[in-house]
RNA sequence: GGAGGGGUGGCCGAGCGGUCAAAGGCAGCAGACUGUAAAUCUGCCGACGUCAGUCUACGUUGGUUCGAAUCCAACCCCCUCCA
């Protein structure tokens, strides 16, 4: 059993995969002041929910009174993390990086204070110390202390060159400028320890190794499982896409249903590791059985989505399911398209996106699918009179609004 | 460098001159059953189009043919074995 708050929150939410020295990180964080950082790349402009889970274990960290690091990875995104990958992926530009970097750094201040104080968030860029590096200088400090035979052991090489797919030296040398990284935020903030998802655990302790040598002992490692669904999907994938957190690439109506959806068998857990819940509260929820099972759902997605979006977004949403599943009306918060009435079928589906072709919304009216104000429509050559309420399936309703 | 094998729809994977918008599986969507769950069964699953039909697709570019995912040539990429 763990001494330190931090790590018994960890353990007790099941935010624990793999610790490099459990004894030393307890007492780490038992003491007031622990810095750790969780690096992200910049490869899209949102980041998704799969990140969920170490943006969760800094939160947590802050809430123990530790300072939380976010590096936001400008530098390494030039590169391109060779982890879990069997081909490297295509190349961002500056331009894109710079963009993707901006819109990601809003969603941290929904999970963190960020400020000066001794647990005040802190984010930086590795672009600041990564792209200026001096080649030859950095060779000869930190090369030499970084042992290839080592590094083609890791997983991410090893798997690469297993299955004989290609593998870049620019790719390779991710890892470097990782465990670099580790080694830089030592210094600069007295960070001790880096956290990240399992597939991190080889770039964390390559930066460990690495801080061993060049005088920052005693750095840690902590990281999470991989979140998983209860049919074994990774987390966050769905037909439309993946699951983002920032409100402009995903609707808080539509990140609320994400939660709200969640199957029976992941509740609990998911309430553990992505809300602030109190474990008891949980626990209660957890119990719930039957149909009562939905109190626990809309628990989990108004908590998850007021940590993302805020608690007026979770509120605006739990009422929009209200009003559309249990009285079915139409509430404000569903997707609109601004239409002239009346309007044919089969353009209204199109026009909200329920159908994603005219080919697909003739299928749909042929199944069945398809309802207006709550009446199931057939005829393709329906026309819909006035504003209301347009189904696809019981699950996805949107609202025609005059244009 | 030499000898073979291969590149097919979101993924896996059949097809090897017409009946192929292309078997099957997975994923996805919908219907039934339910609890906005799971499991199960059923249907759908390139685009456009008033079920006719049109267009775009089987690595790329040309060619043979009435007709090509299927044959030929060149090119690109991948794999296996040999050096």
């Amino acid at each position: 059993m763990y001494r330190s708050e931090f790590l018994q929150t960890l353990a007790a939410r099941g935010h624990i995969h793999q610790l490099t020295d459990a004894e030393a990180l307890d007492a780490a964080a038992a003491a007031p002041g622990l810095v750790a950082y969780v690096g992200y790349d910049c490869t899209a402009p949102s980041l998704h929910v799969g990140n969920l889970a170490t943006i969760m274990l800094l939160r947590r960290l802050q809430q123990c009174g530790g300072r939380p690091i976010v590096l936001l990875g400008g530098g390494t995104t030039k590169i391109g993390d060779p982890s879990g990958k069997d081909s490297a992926r295509r190349l961002l530009d500056d331009t894109e990086i710079a963009a993707n970097k901006a819109s990601i750094r809003t969603v941290f201040e929904r999970f963190l204070a960020f400020g000066d104080g001794p647990s005040g968030a802190l984010m930086v860029d590795n672009a600041e110390w990564l792209d200026g590096l001096a080649y030859i200088p950095f060779l000869r400090d930190y090369g030499r202390h970084l042992s290839v035979n080592r590094m083609l052991a890791q997983d991410s090489v090893r798997l690469r060159l297993e299955r004989e797919q290609p593998l870049s030296f620019l790719e390779f040398n991710y890892m470097v400028l990782q465990a670099y990284d580790f080694v830089e935020l030592a210094r600069r903030h007295g960070c001790r320890l880096q956290m990240g998802g399992s597939d991190q655990w080889g770039n964390i302790v390559q930066g460990i190794d690495l801080g061993r040598r060049v005088g920052c002992p005693d750095l840690l490692g902590l990281t999470t499982p991989l979140i998983t669904t209860a049919d074994g999907a990774k987390m966050g994938k769905t037909a439309a896409g993946a699951v983002w957190l920032n409100p402009d690439q995903l609707s808080d109506w539509d990140y609320w249903q994400f939660w709200r959806n969640t199957d029976d068998r992941d509740v609990g857990r998911f309430l553990r590791l992505f809300t602030d819940l109190p474990l008891d509260e949980i626990a209660r929820l957890e119990a719930l059985e039957g149909a009562e099972r939905n109190v626990a759902k809309v628990a989990l997605a108004n908590a998850a989505t007021a940590l993302c979006r805020g608690p007026e977004a979770a509120a605006r949403a739990e009422a929009t399911a209200r009003a559309t599943f249990g009285e079915g009306g139409a509430g404000e918060g569903l997707p609109e398209a601004r239409v002239v009435f009346p309007v044919g079928v089969i353009d209204a589906l199109t026009a909200t996106g329920l159908a994603a072709s005219r080919g697909e919304a003739r299928r749909k009216l042929a199944e069945g699918a398809v309802r207006f104000e709550g009446q199931v429509v057939t005829d393709a050559e329906a026309r819909l009179p006035h504003p209301g309420r347009l189904s696809l399936g019981r699950k996805r309703h949107a609202r025609l609004v005059p244009a």
